[in-house]
Parts: C-alpha cells; sequence; structure tokens
DNA sequence: ACTTTTAACAGACATATGTATGTTAAATTA
DNA sequence: TAATTTAACATACATATGTCTGTTAAAAGT
C-alpha cells in the first residue's frame, strides 16, 4: 500500500489545499480524501497533520475546515481594504463601514488600518501614478519627507509627496505643470500613506 | 424579544459575513450567533437565510460553513494568480506549478488564465510601468495594437505596447530612449496582455 | 536480516454544525 | 382593535466533520 514516492503525494496535498484556501474554500479533511481518491479518511488526515508538522500548514482544532496557511508560507497576511470613494473630513466612519467595495491586498509590515482611493487629476503621473489608479493607504496621522501621501487640502483628499521642513509642511506633486502645495504643519490632515499603487487596463 | 430596528440587525449579519468570506473564513451559523450574542442559534440562521432570500447571500446545502457571496454581490469572482520568476521559453508548465508566490486580484471580464511577472527596465515608464512593478497578464497568444502586452523576444519576457502592421509585429517602449522592436510576426511569442499594474511603495 | 519510517487502509467515536419544530413578544399593517 | 409580520428564543435532531485506535505493506535505513 505504501505505494507513491515519499512526499510526493503531500506536495500535491498540500497544493491542493492551497488552492483551496486562497480561493477562499478551506477543505474538510474528507474532501480531500475524495480528491485523491484515498479509500480512508485518515490517510488525507496523515497528510495534512504532516504538514502542519512541516510548519506548512496551520491548524484550528476541532474547528471545521480549520486547516490554514501557516504565516511562514502565506507570507504576510491577506488584508481586506475597503475601496472608499469620496472622504469628506468628518465622515470617516461611514466612508469604511459602507465602502464602493473591497479588494484584497498583502497586509504591510507596519499594518495599521488600511483603505483605498481612486486617484483623480495628473499631478502624480511622474511617479507612476496615474488617474483612475486605484492607491492603497496605510492610515498613519504622520510621515516622512519622501513619503507619498493622501492629505485633506481644503476638504479634498489629494495625492502628493510629502516634504517637511520645520513647522511648514509641503507637498510636491510629481509634474512639472503643477505646483508645491505649502501650509503650515497644522493646516494639514494627514490620511496616511501610499503603500501600494494599482491600475487596471481595460 | 422583537427589539432591533427591522432590518438593522441583518444589515450588520451581512457585513459580518462578508467581511469573514471575503477575509478567507467562512463562518458557521453558531460563529453569527455568537458574534451578535444571540442567545439562539435559530436566530443567526433566520438572518443568514433572509439574506440568501434577498439574493444577497449563495449557501451550500448541508456543508460547513457553506455560506456564500451571492454572485450578484461578489461581483467578479477572486482569482489566484501565480506570480513568476523567470519564463524561459519552454518550461512554462514548471513555472505555472512552482511559482514565487500568488497574489489575488478580480478575474478579468474574458478571464482566461492569469499570471504575474515583475517588470525589468525602464521601457515602459511613460506608460506609468516603472522597474519592479507587477504585471498582472492574461495569457493569449495575440493581441490588438494598442495593447501592452508581454511577448517573448530572445528568450526573454518583455513588456511593451502592441502594433500590428500588416505581416510585421511593433513592440513599442513608452521611453523615448529606447527603440522600437519590428519583427516578423512568426517571430514573436505573444505570452498575454497586460490587464493590471501593481507597485508596492516601502 | 533487522529495524524504522512512511503511505495507505478499516472501522469507530465524539462533537461541531446545519436544520427543523414550536413559542413569545414587539412592531407593523389592515 | 385585530391580524400579520418580524426579531428573537428554546429545544431537539440528523449528519458533516475532526479525531482516535489499530492494521498492512512497501520503502528506506542500519
Amino acid at each position: 500500500m505504501g505505494r507513491t514516492p515519499v512526499g510526493h503525494t503531500r506536495e500535491k496535498v498540500f497544493k491542493f489545499v492551497r488552492r483551496r484556501l486562497l480561493s477562499g474554500q478551506p477543505p474538510t479533511v474528507r474532501e480531500v480524501q475524495k480528491a485523491f481518491g484515498f479509500r480512508a479518511v485518515q490517510t488525507a488526515r496523515q497528510h495534512l497533520e504532516q504538514l502542519v508538522g512541516d510548519g506548512r500548514l496551520a491548524v484550528d482544532r476541532n474547528k471545521s475546515r480549520g486547516y490554514r496557511l501557516a504565516e511562514s508560507v502565506s507570507g504576510r497576511k491577506t488584508l481586506l481594504v475597503p475601496v472608499l470613494g469620496r472622504v469628506p473630513a468628518g465622515v470617516w466612519q461611514e466612508a469604511i463601514e459602507d465602502p464602493d467595495g473591497y479588494v484584497t491586498a498583502e497586509a504591510p509590515e507596519i499594518s495599521g488600518e488600511v483603505f483605498a482611493l481612486r486617484v483623480q487629476g495628473e499631478s502624480m503621473i511622474g511617479a507612476g501614478i496615474l488617474p483612475g489608479d486605484l492607491v492603497l493607504v496605510n492610515r498613519q496621522p504622520t510621515a516622512q519627507s519622501g513619503d507619498i501621501v493622501v492629505a485633506l487640502v481644503e476638504n479634498e483628499a489629494t495625492v502628493k509627496t510629502f516634504k517637511q521642513c520645520d513647522e511648514r509642511i509641503e507637498l510636491h506633486p510629481s509634474n512639472p505643470l503643477f505646483t508645491p502645495i505649502i501650509l503650515d504643519a497644522e493646516a494639514v490632515v494627514i490620511l496616511g500613506k501610499v503603500i501600494e499603487v494599482r491600475r487596471t487596463l481595460s
């Protein structure tokens, strides 16, 4: 009965489980069993447990469909990021609770709250950020010079390169046709730092 | 007992389930029950079934954690896209089976096989595609003029704008420092069309 | 040749989980 | 006011699902 080459089937089991997990449908032990035609449940279970032992899978004991990717395998955790339409200064909670939709993303290392915005205008073309692009933003009240940030200026969310000089804050476009915005530090609300840019082509 | 306003709790239940589903962890009926502090399982179940009746959720009957987002809600399906390192001409199967990793993406309308590649070089800067960007590619053997494609030229994958003139194919960079590649149609292998661009900022 | 490890099988058990039936009381409608 | 709908509760049942014990045989190591 010890038929297939050592570790061969286990690798296939792992790929099967990974596929199911990443597509949002954790399999049961018996689903793994059927997928590989094992005649015993335990065979599937042994493979799964071995994968847990190898640190490739993790498991919630006694929970149905409890196998997950180990963090070392999945890398960073997958986040569910709300895509906001407009963000009028005050009503943050509403905007977050009732987003236009969601996209999935890898969690950043310094993982705070993450949201997404559509870019309007051509002021950041030089940095490869075009109108219509989706920017994923790590929400944070401050930033470092050189970061690309989303800031609230005159009740409008704008994407610019951040630069701090003493008590003044400069928001630089990456387009010679636009001029930098220079304001008192207290006149600017930083919504967060851009951590990812996405563009969908027709 | 008929306490909360009509439809109010149901909306919250929907958002809870949606959150769980999109993060890859379908809840059980009893997990919904506990999350809302219901004293009876059936209360949670009634809300879930109502949501199914409303067409907002779908369900696999008699399966544990069987509730899913209805297609009308989830919009396009979420795909699992393999990130390939290098793609030497022949060994496609290997490259797909053993990728560097995976990213999740919304399935394109014309959904074929999708893979992802890292961009090397600055030839497409004018189109907002920078070195290090990740391009998601819909695998297809042909393209239309104006599409941004991934093509195999001299055993190397390259990203360019596609243009077909009679029997010749032109691969145009978006950077004045580079020159277009012009070849016979049969000398070019189109791997696919770029459908999305992603850039992670430190 | 002997032991150890590994893949696979068989059967059973405990409980996690979906489902069904019936009840109560507030809100809504006629 | 009476009837209907709805949110919530209590209890029970059927099965889907994770887990356990023990066995067999091929492969790998000693």
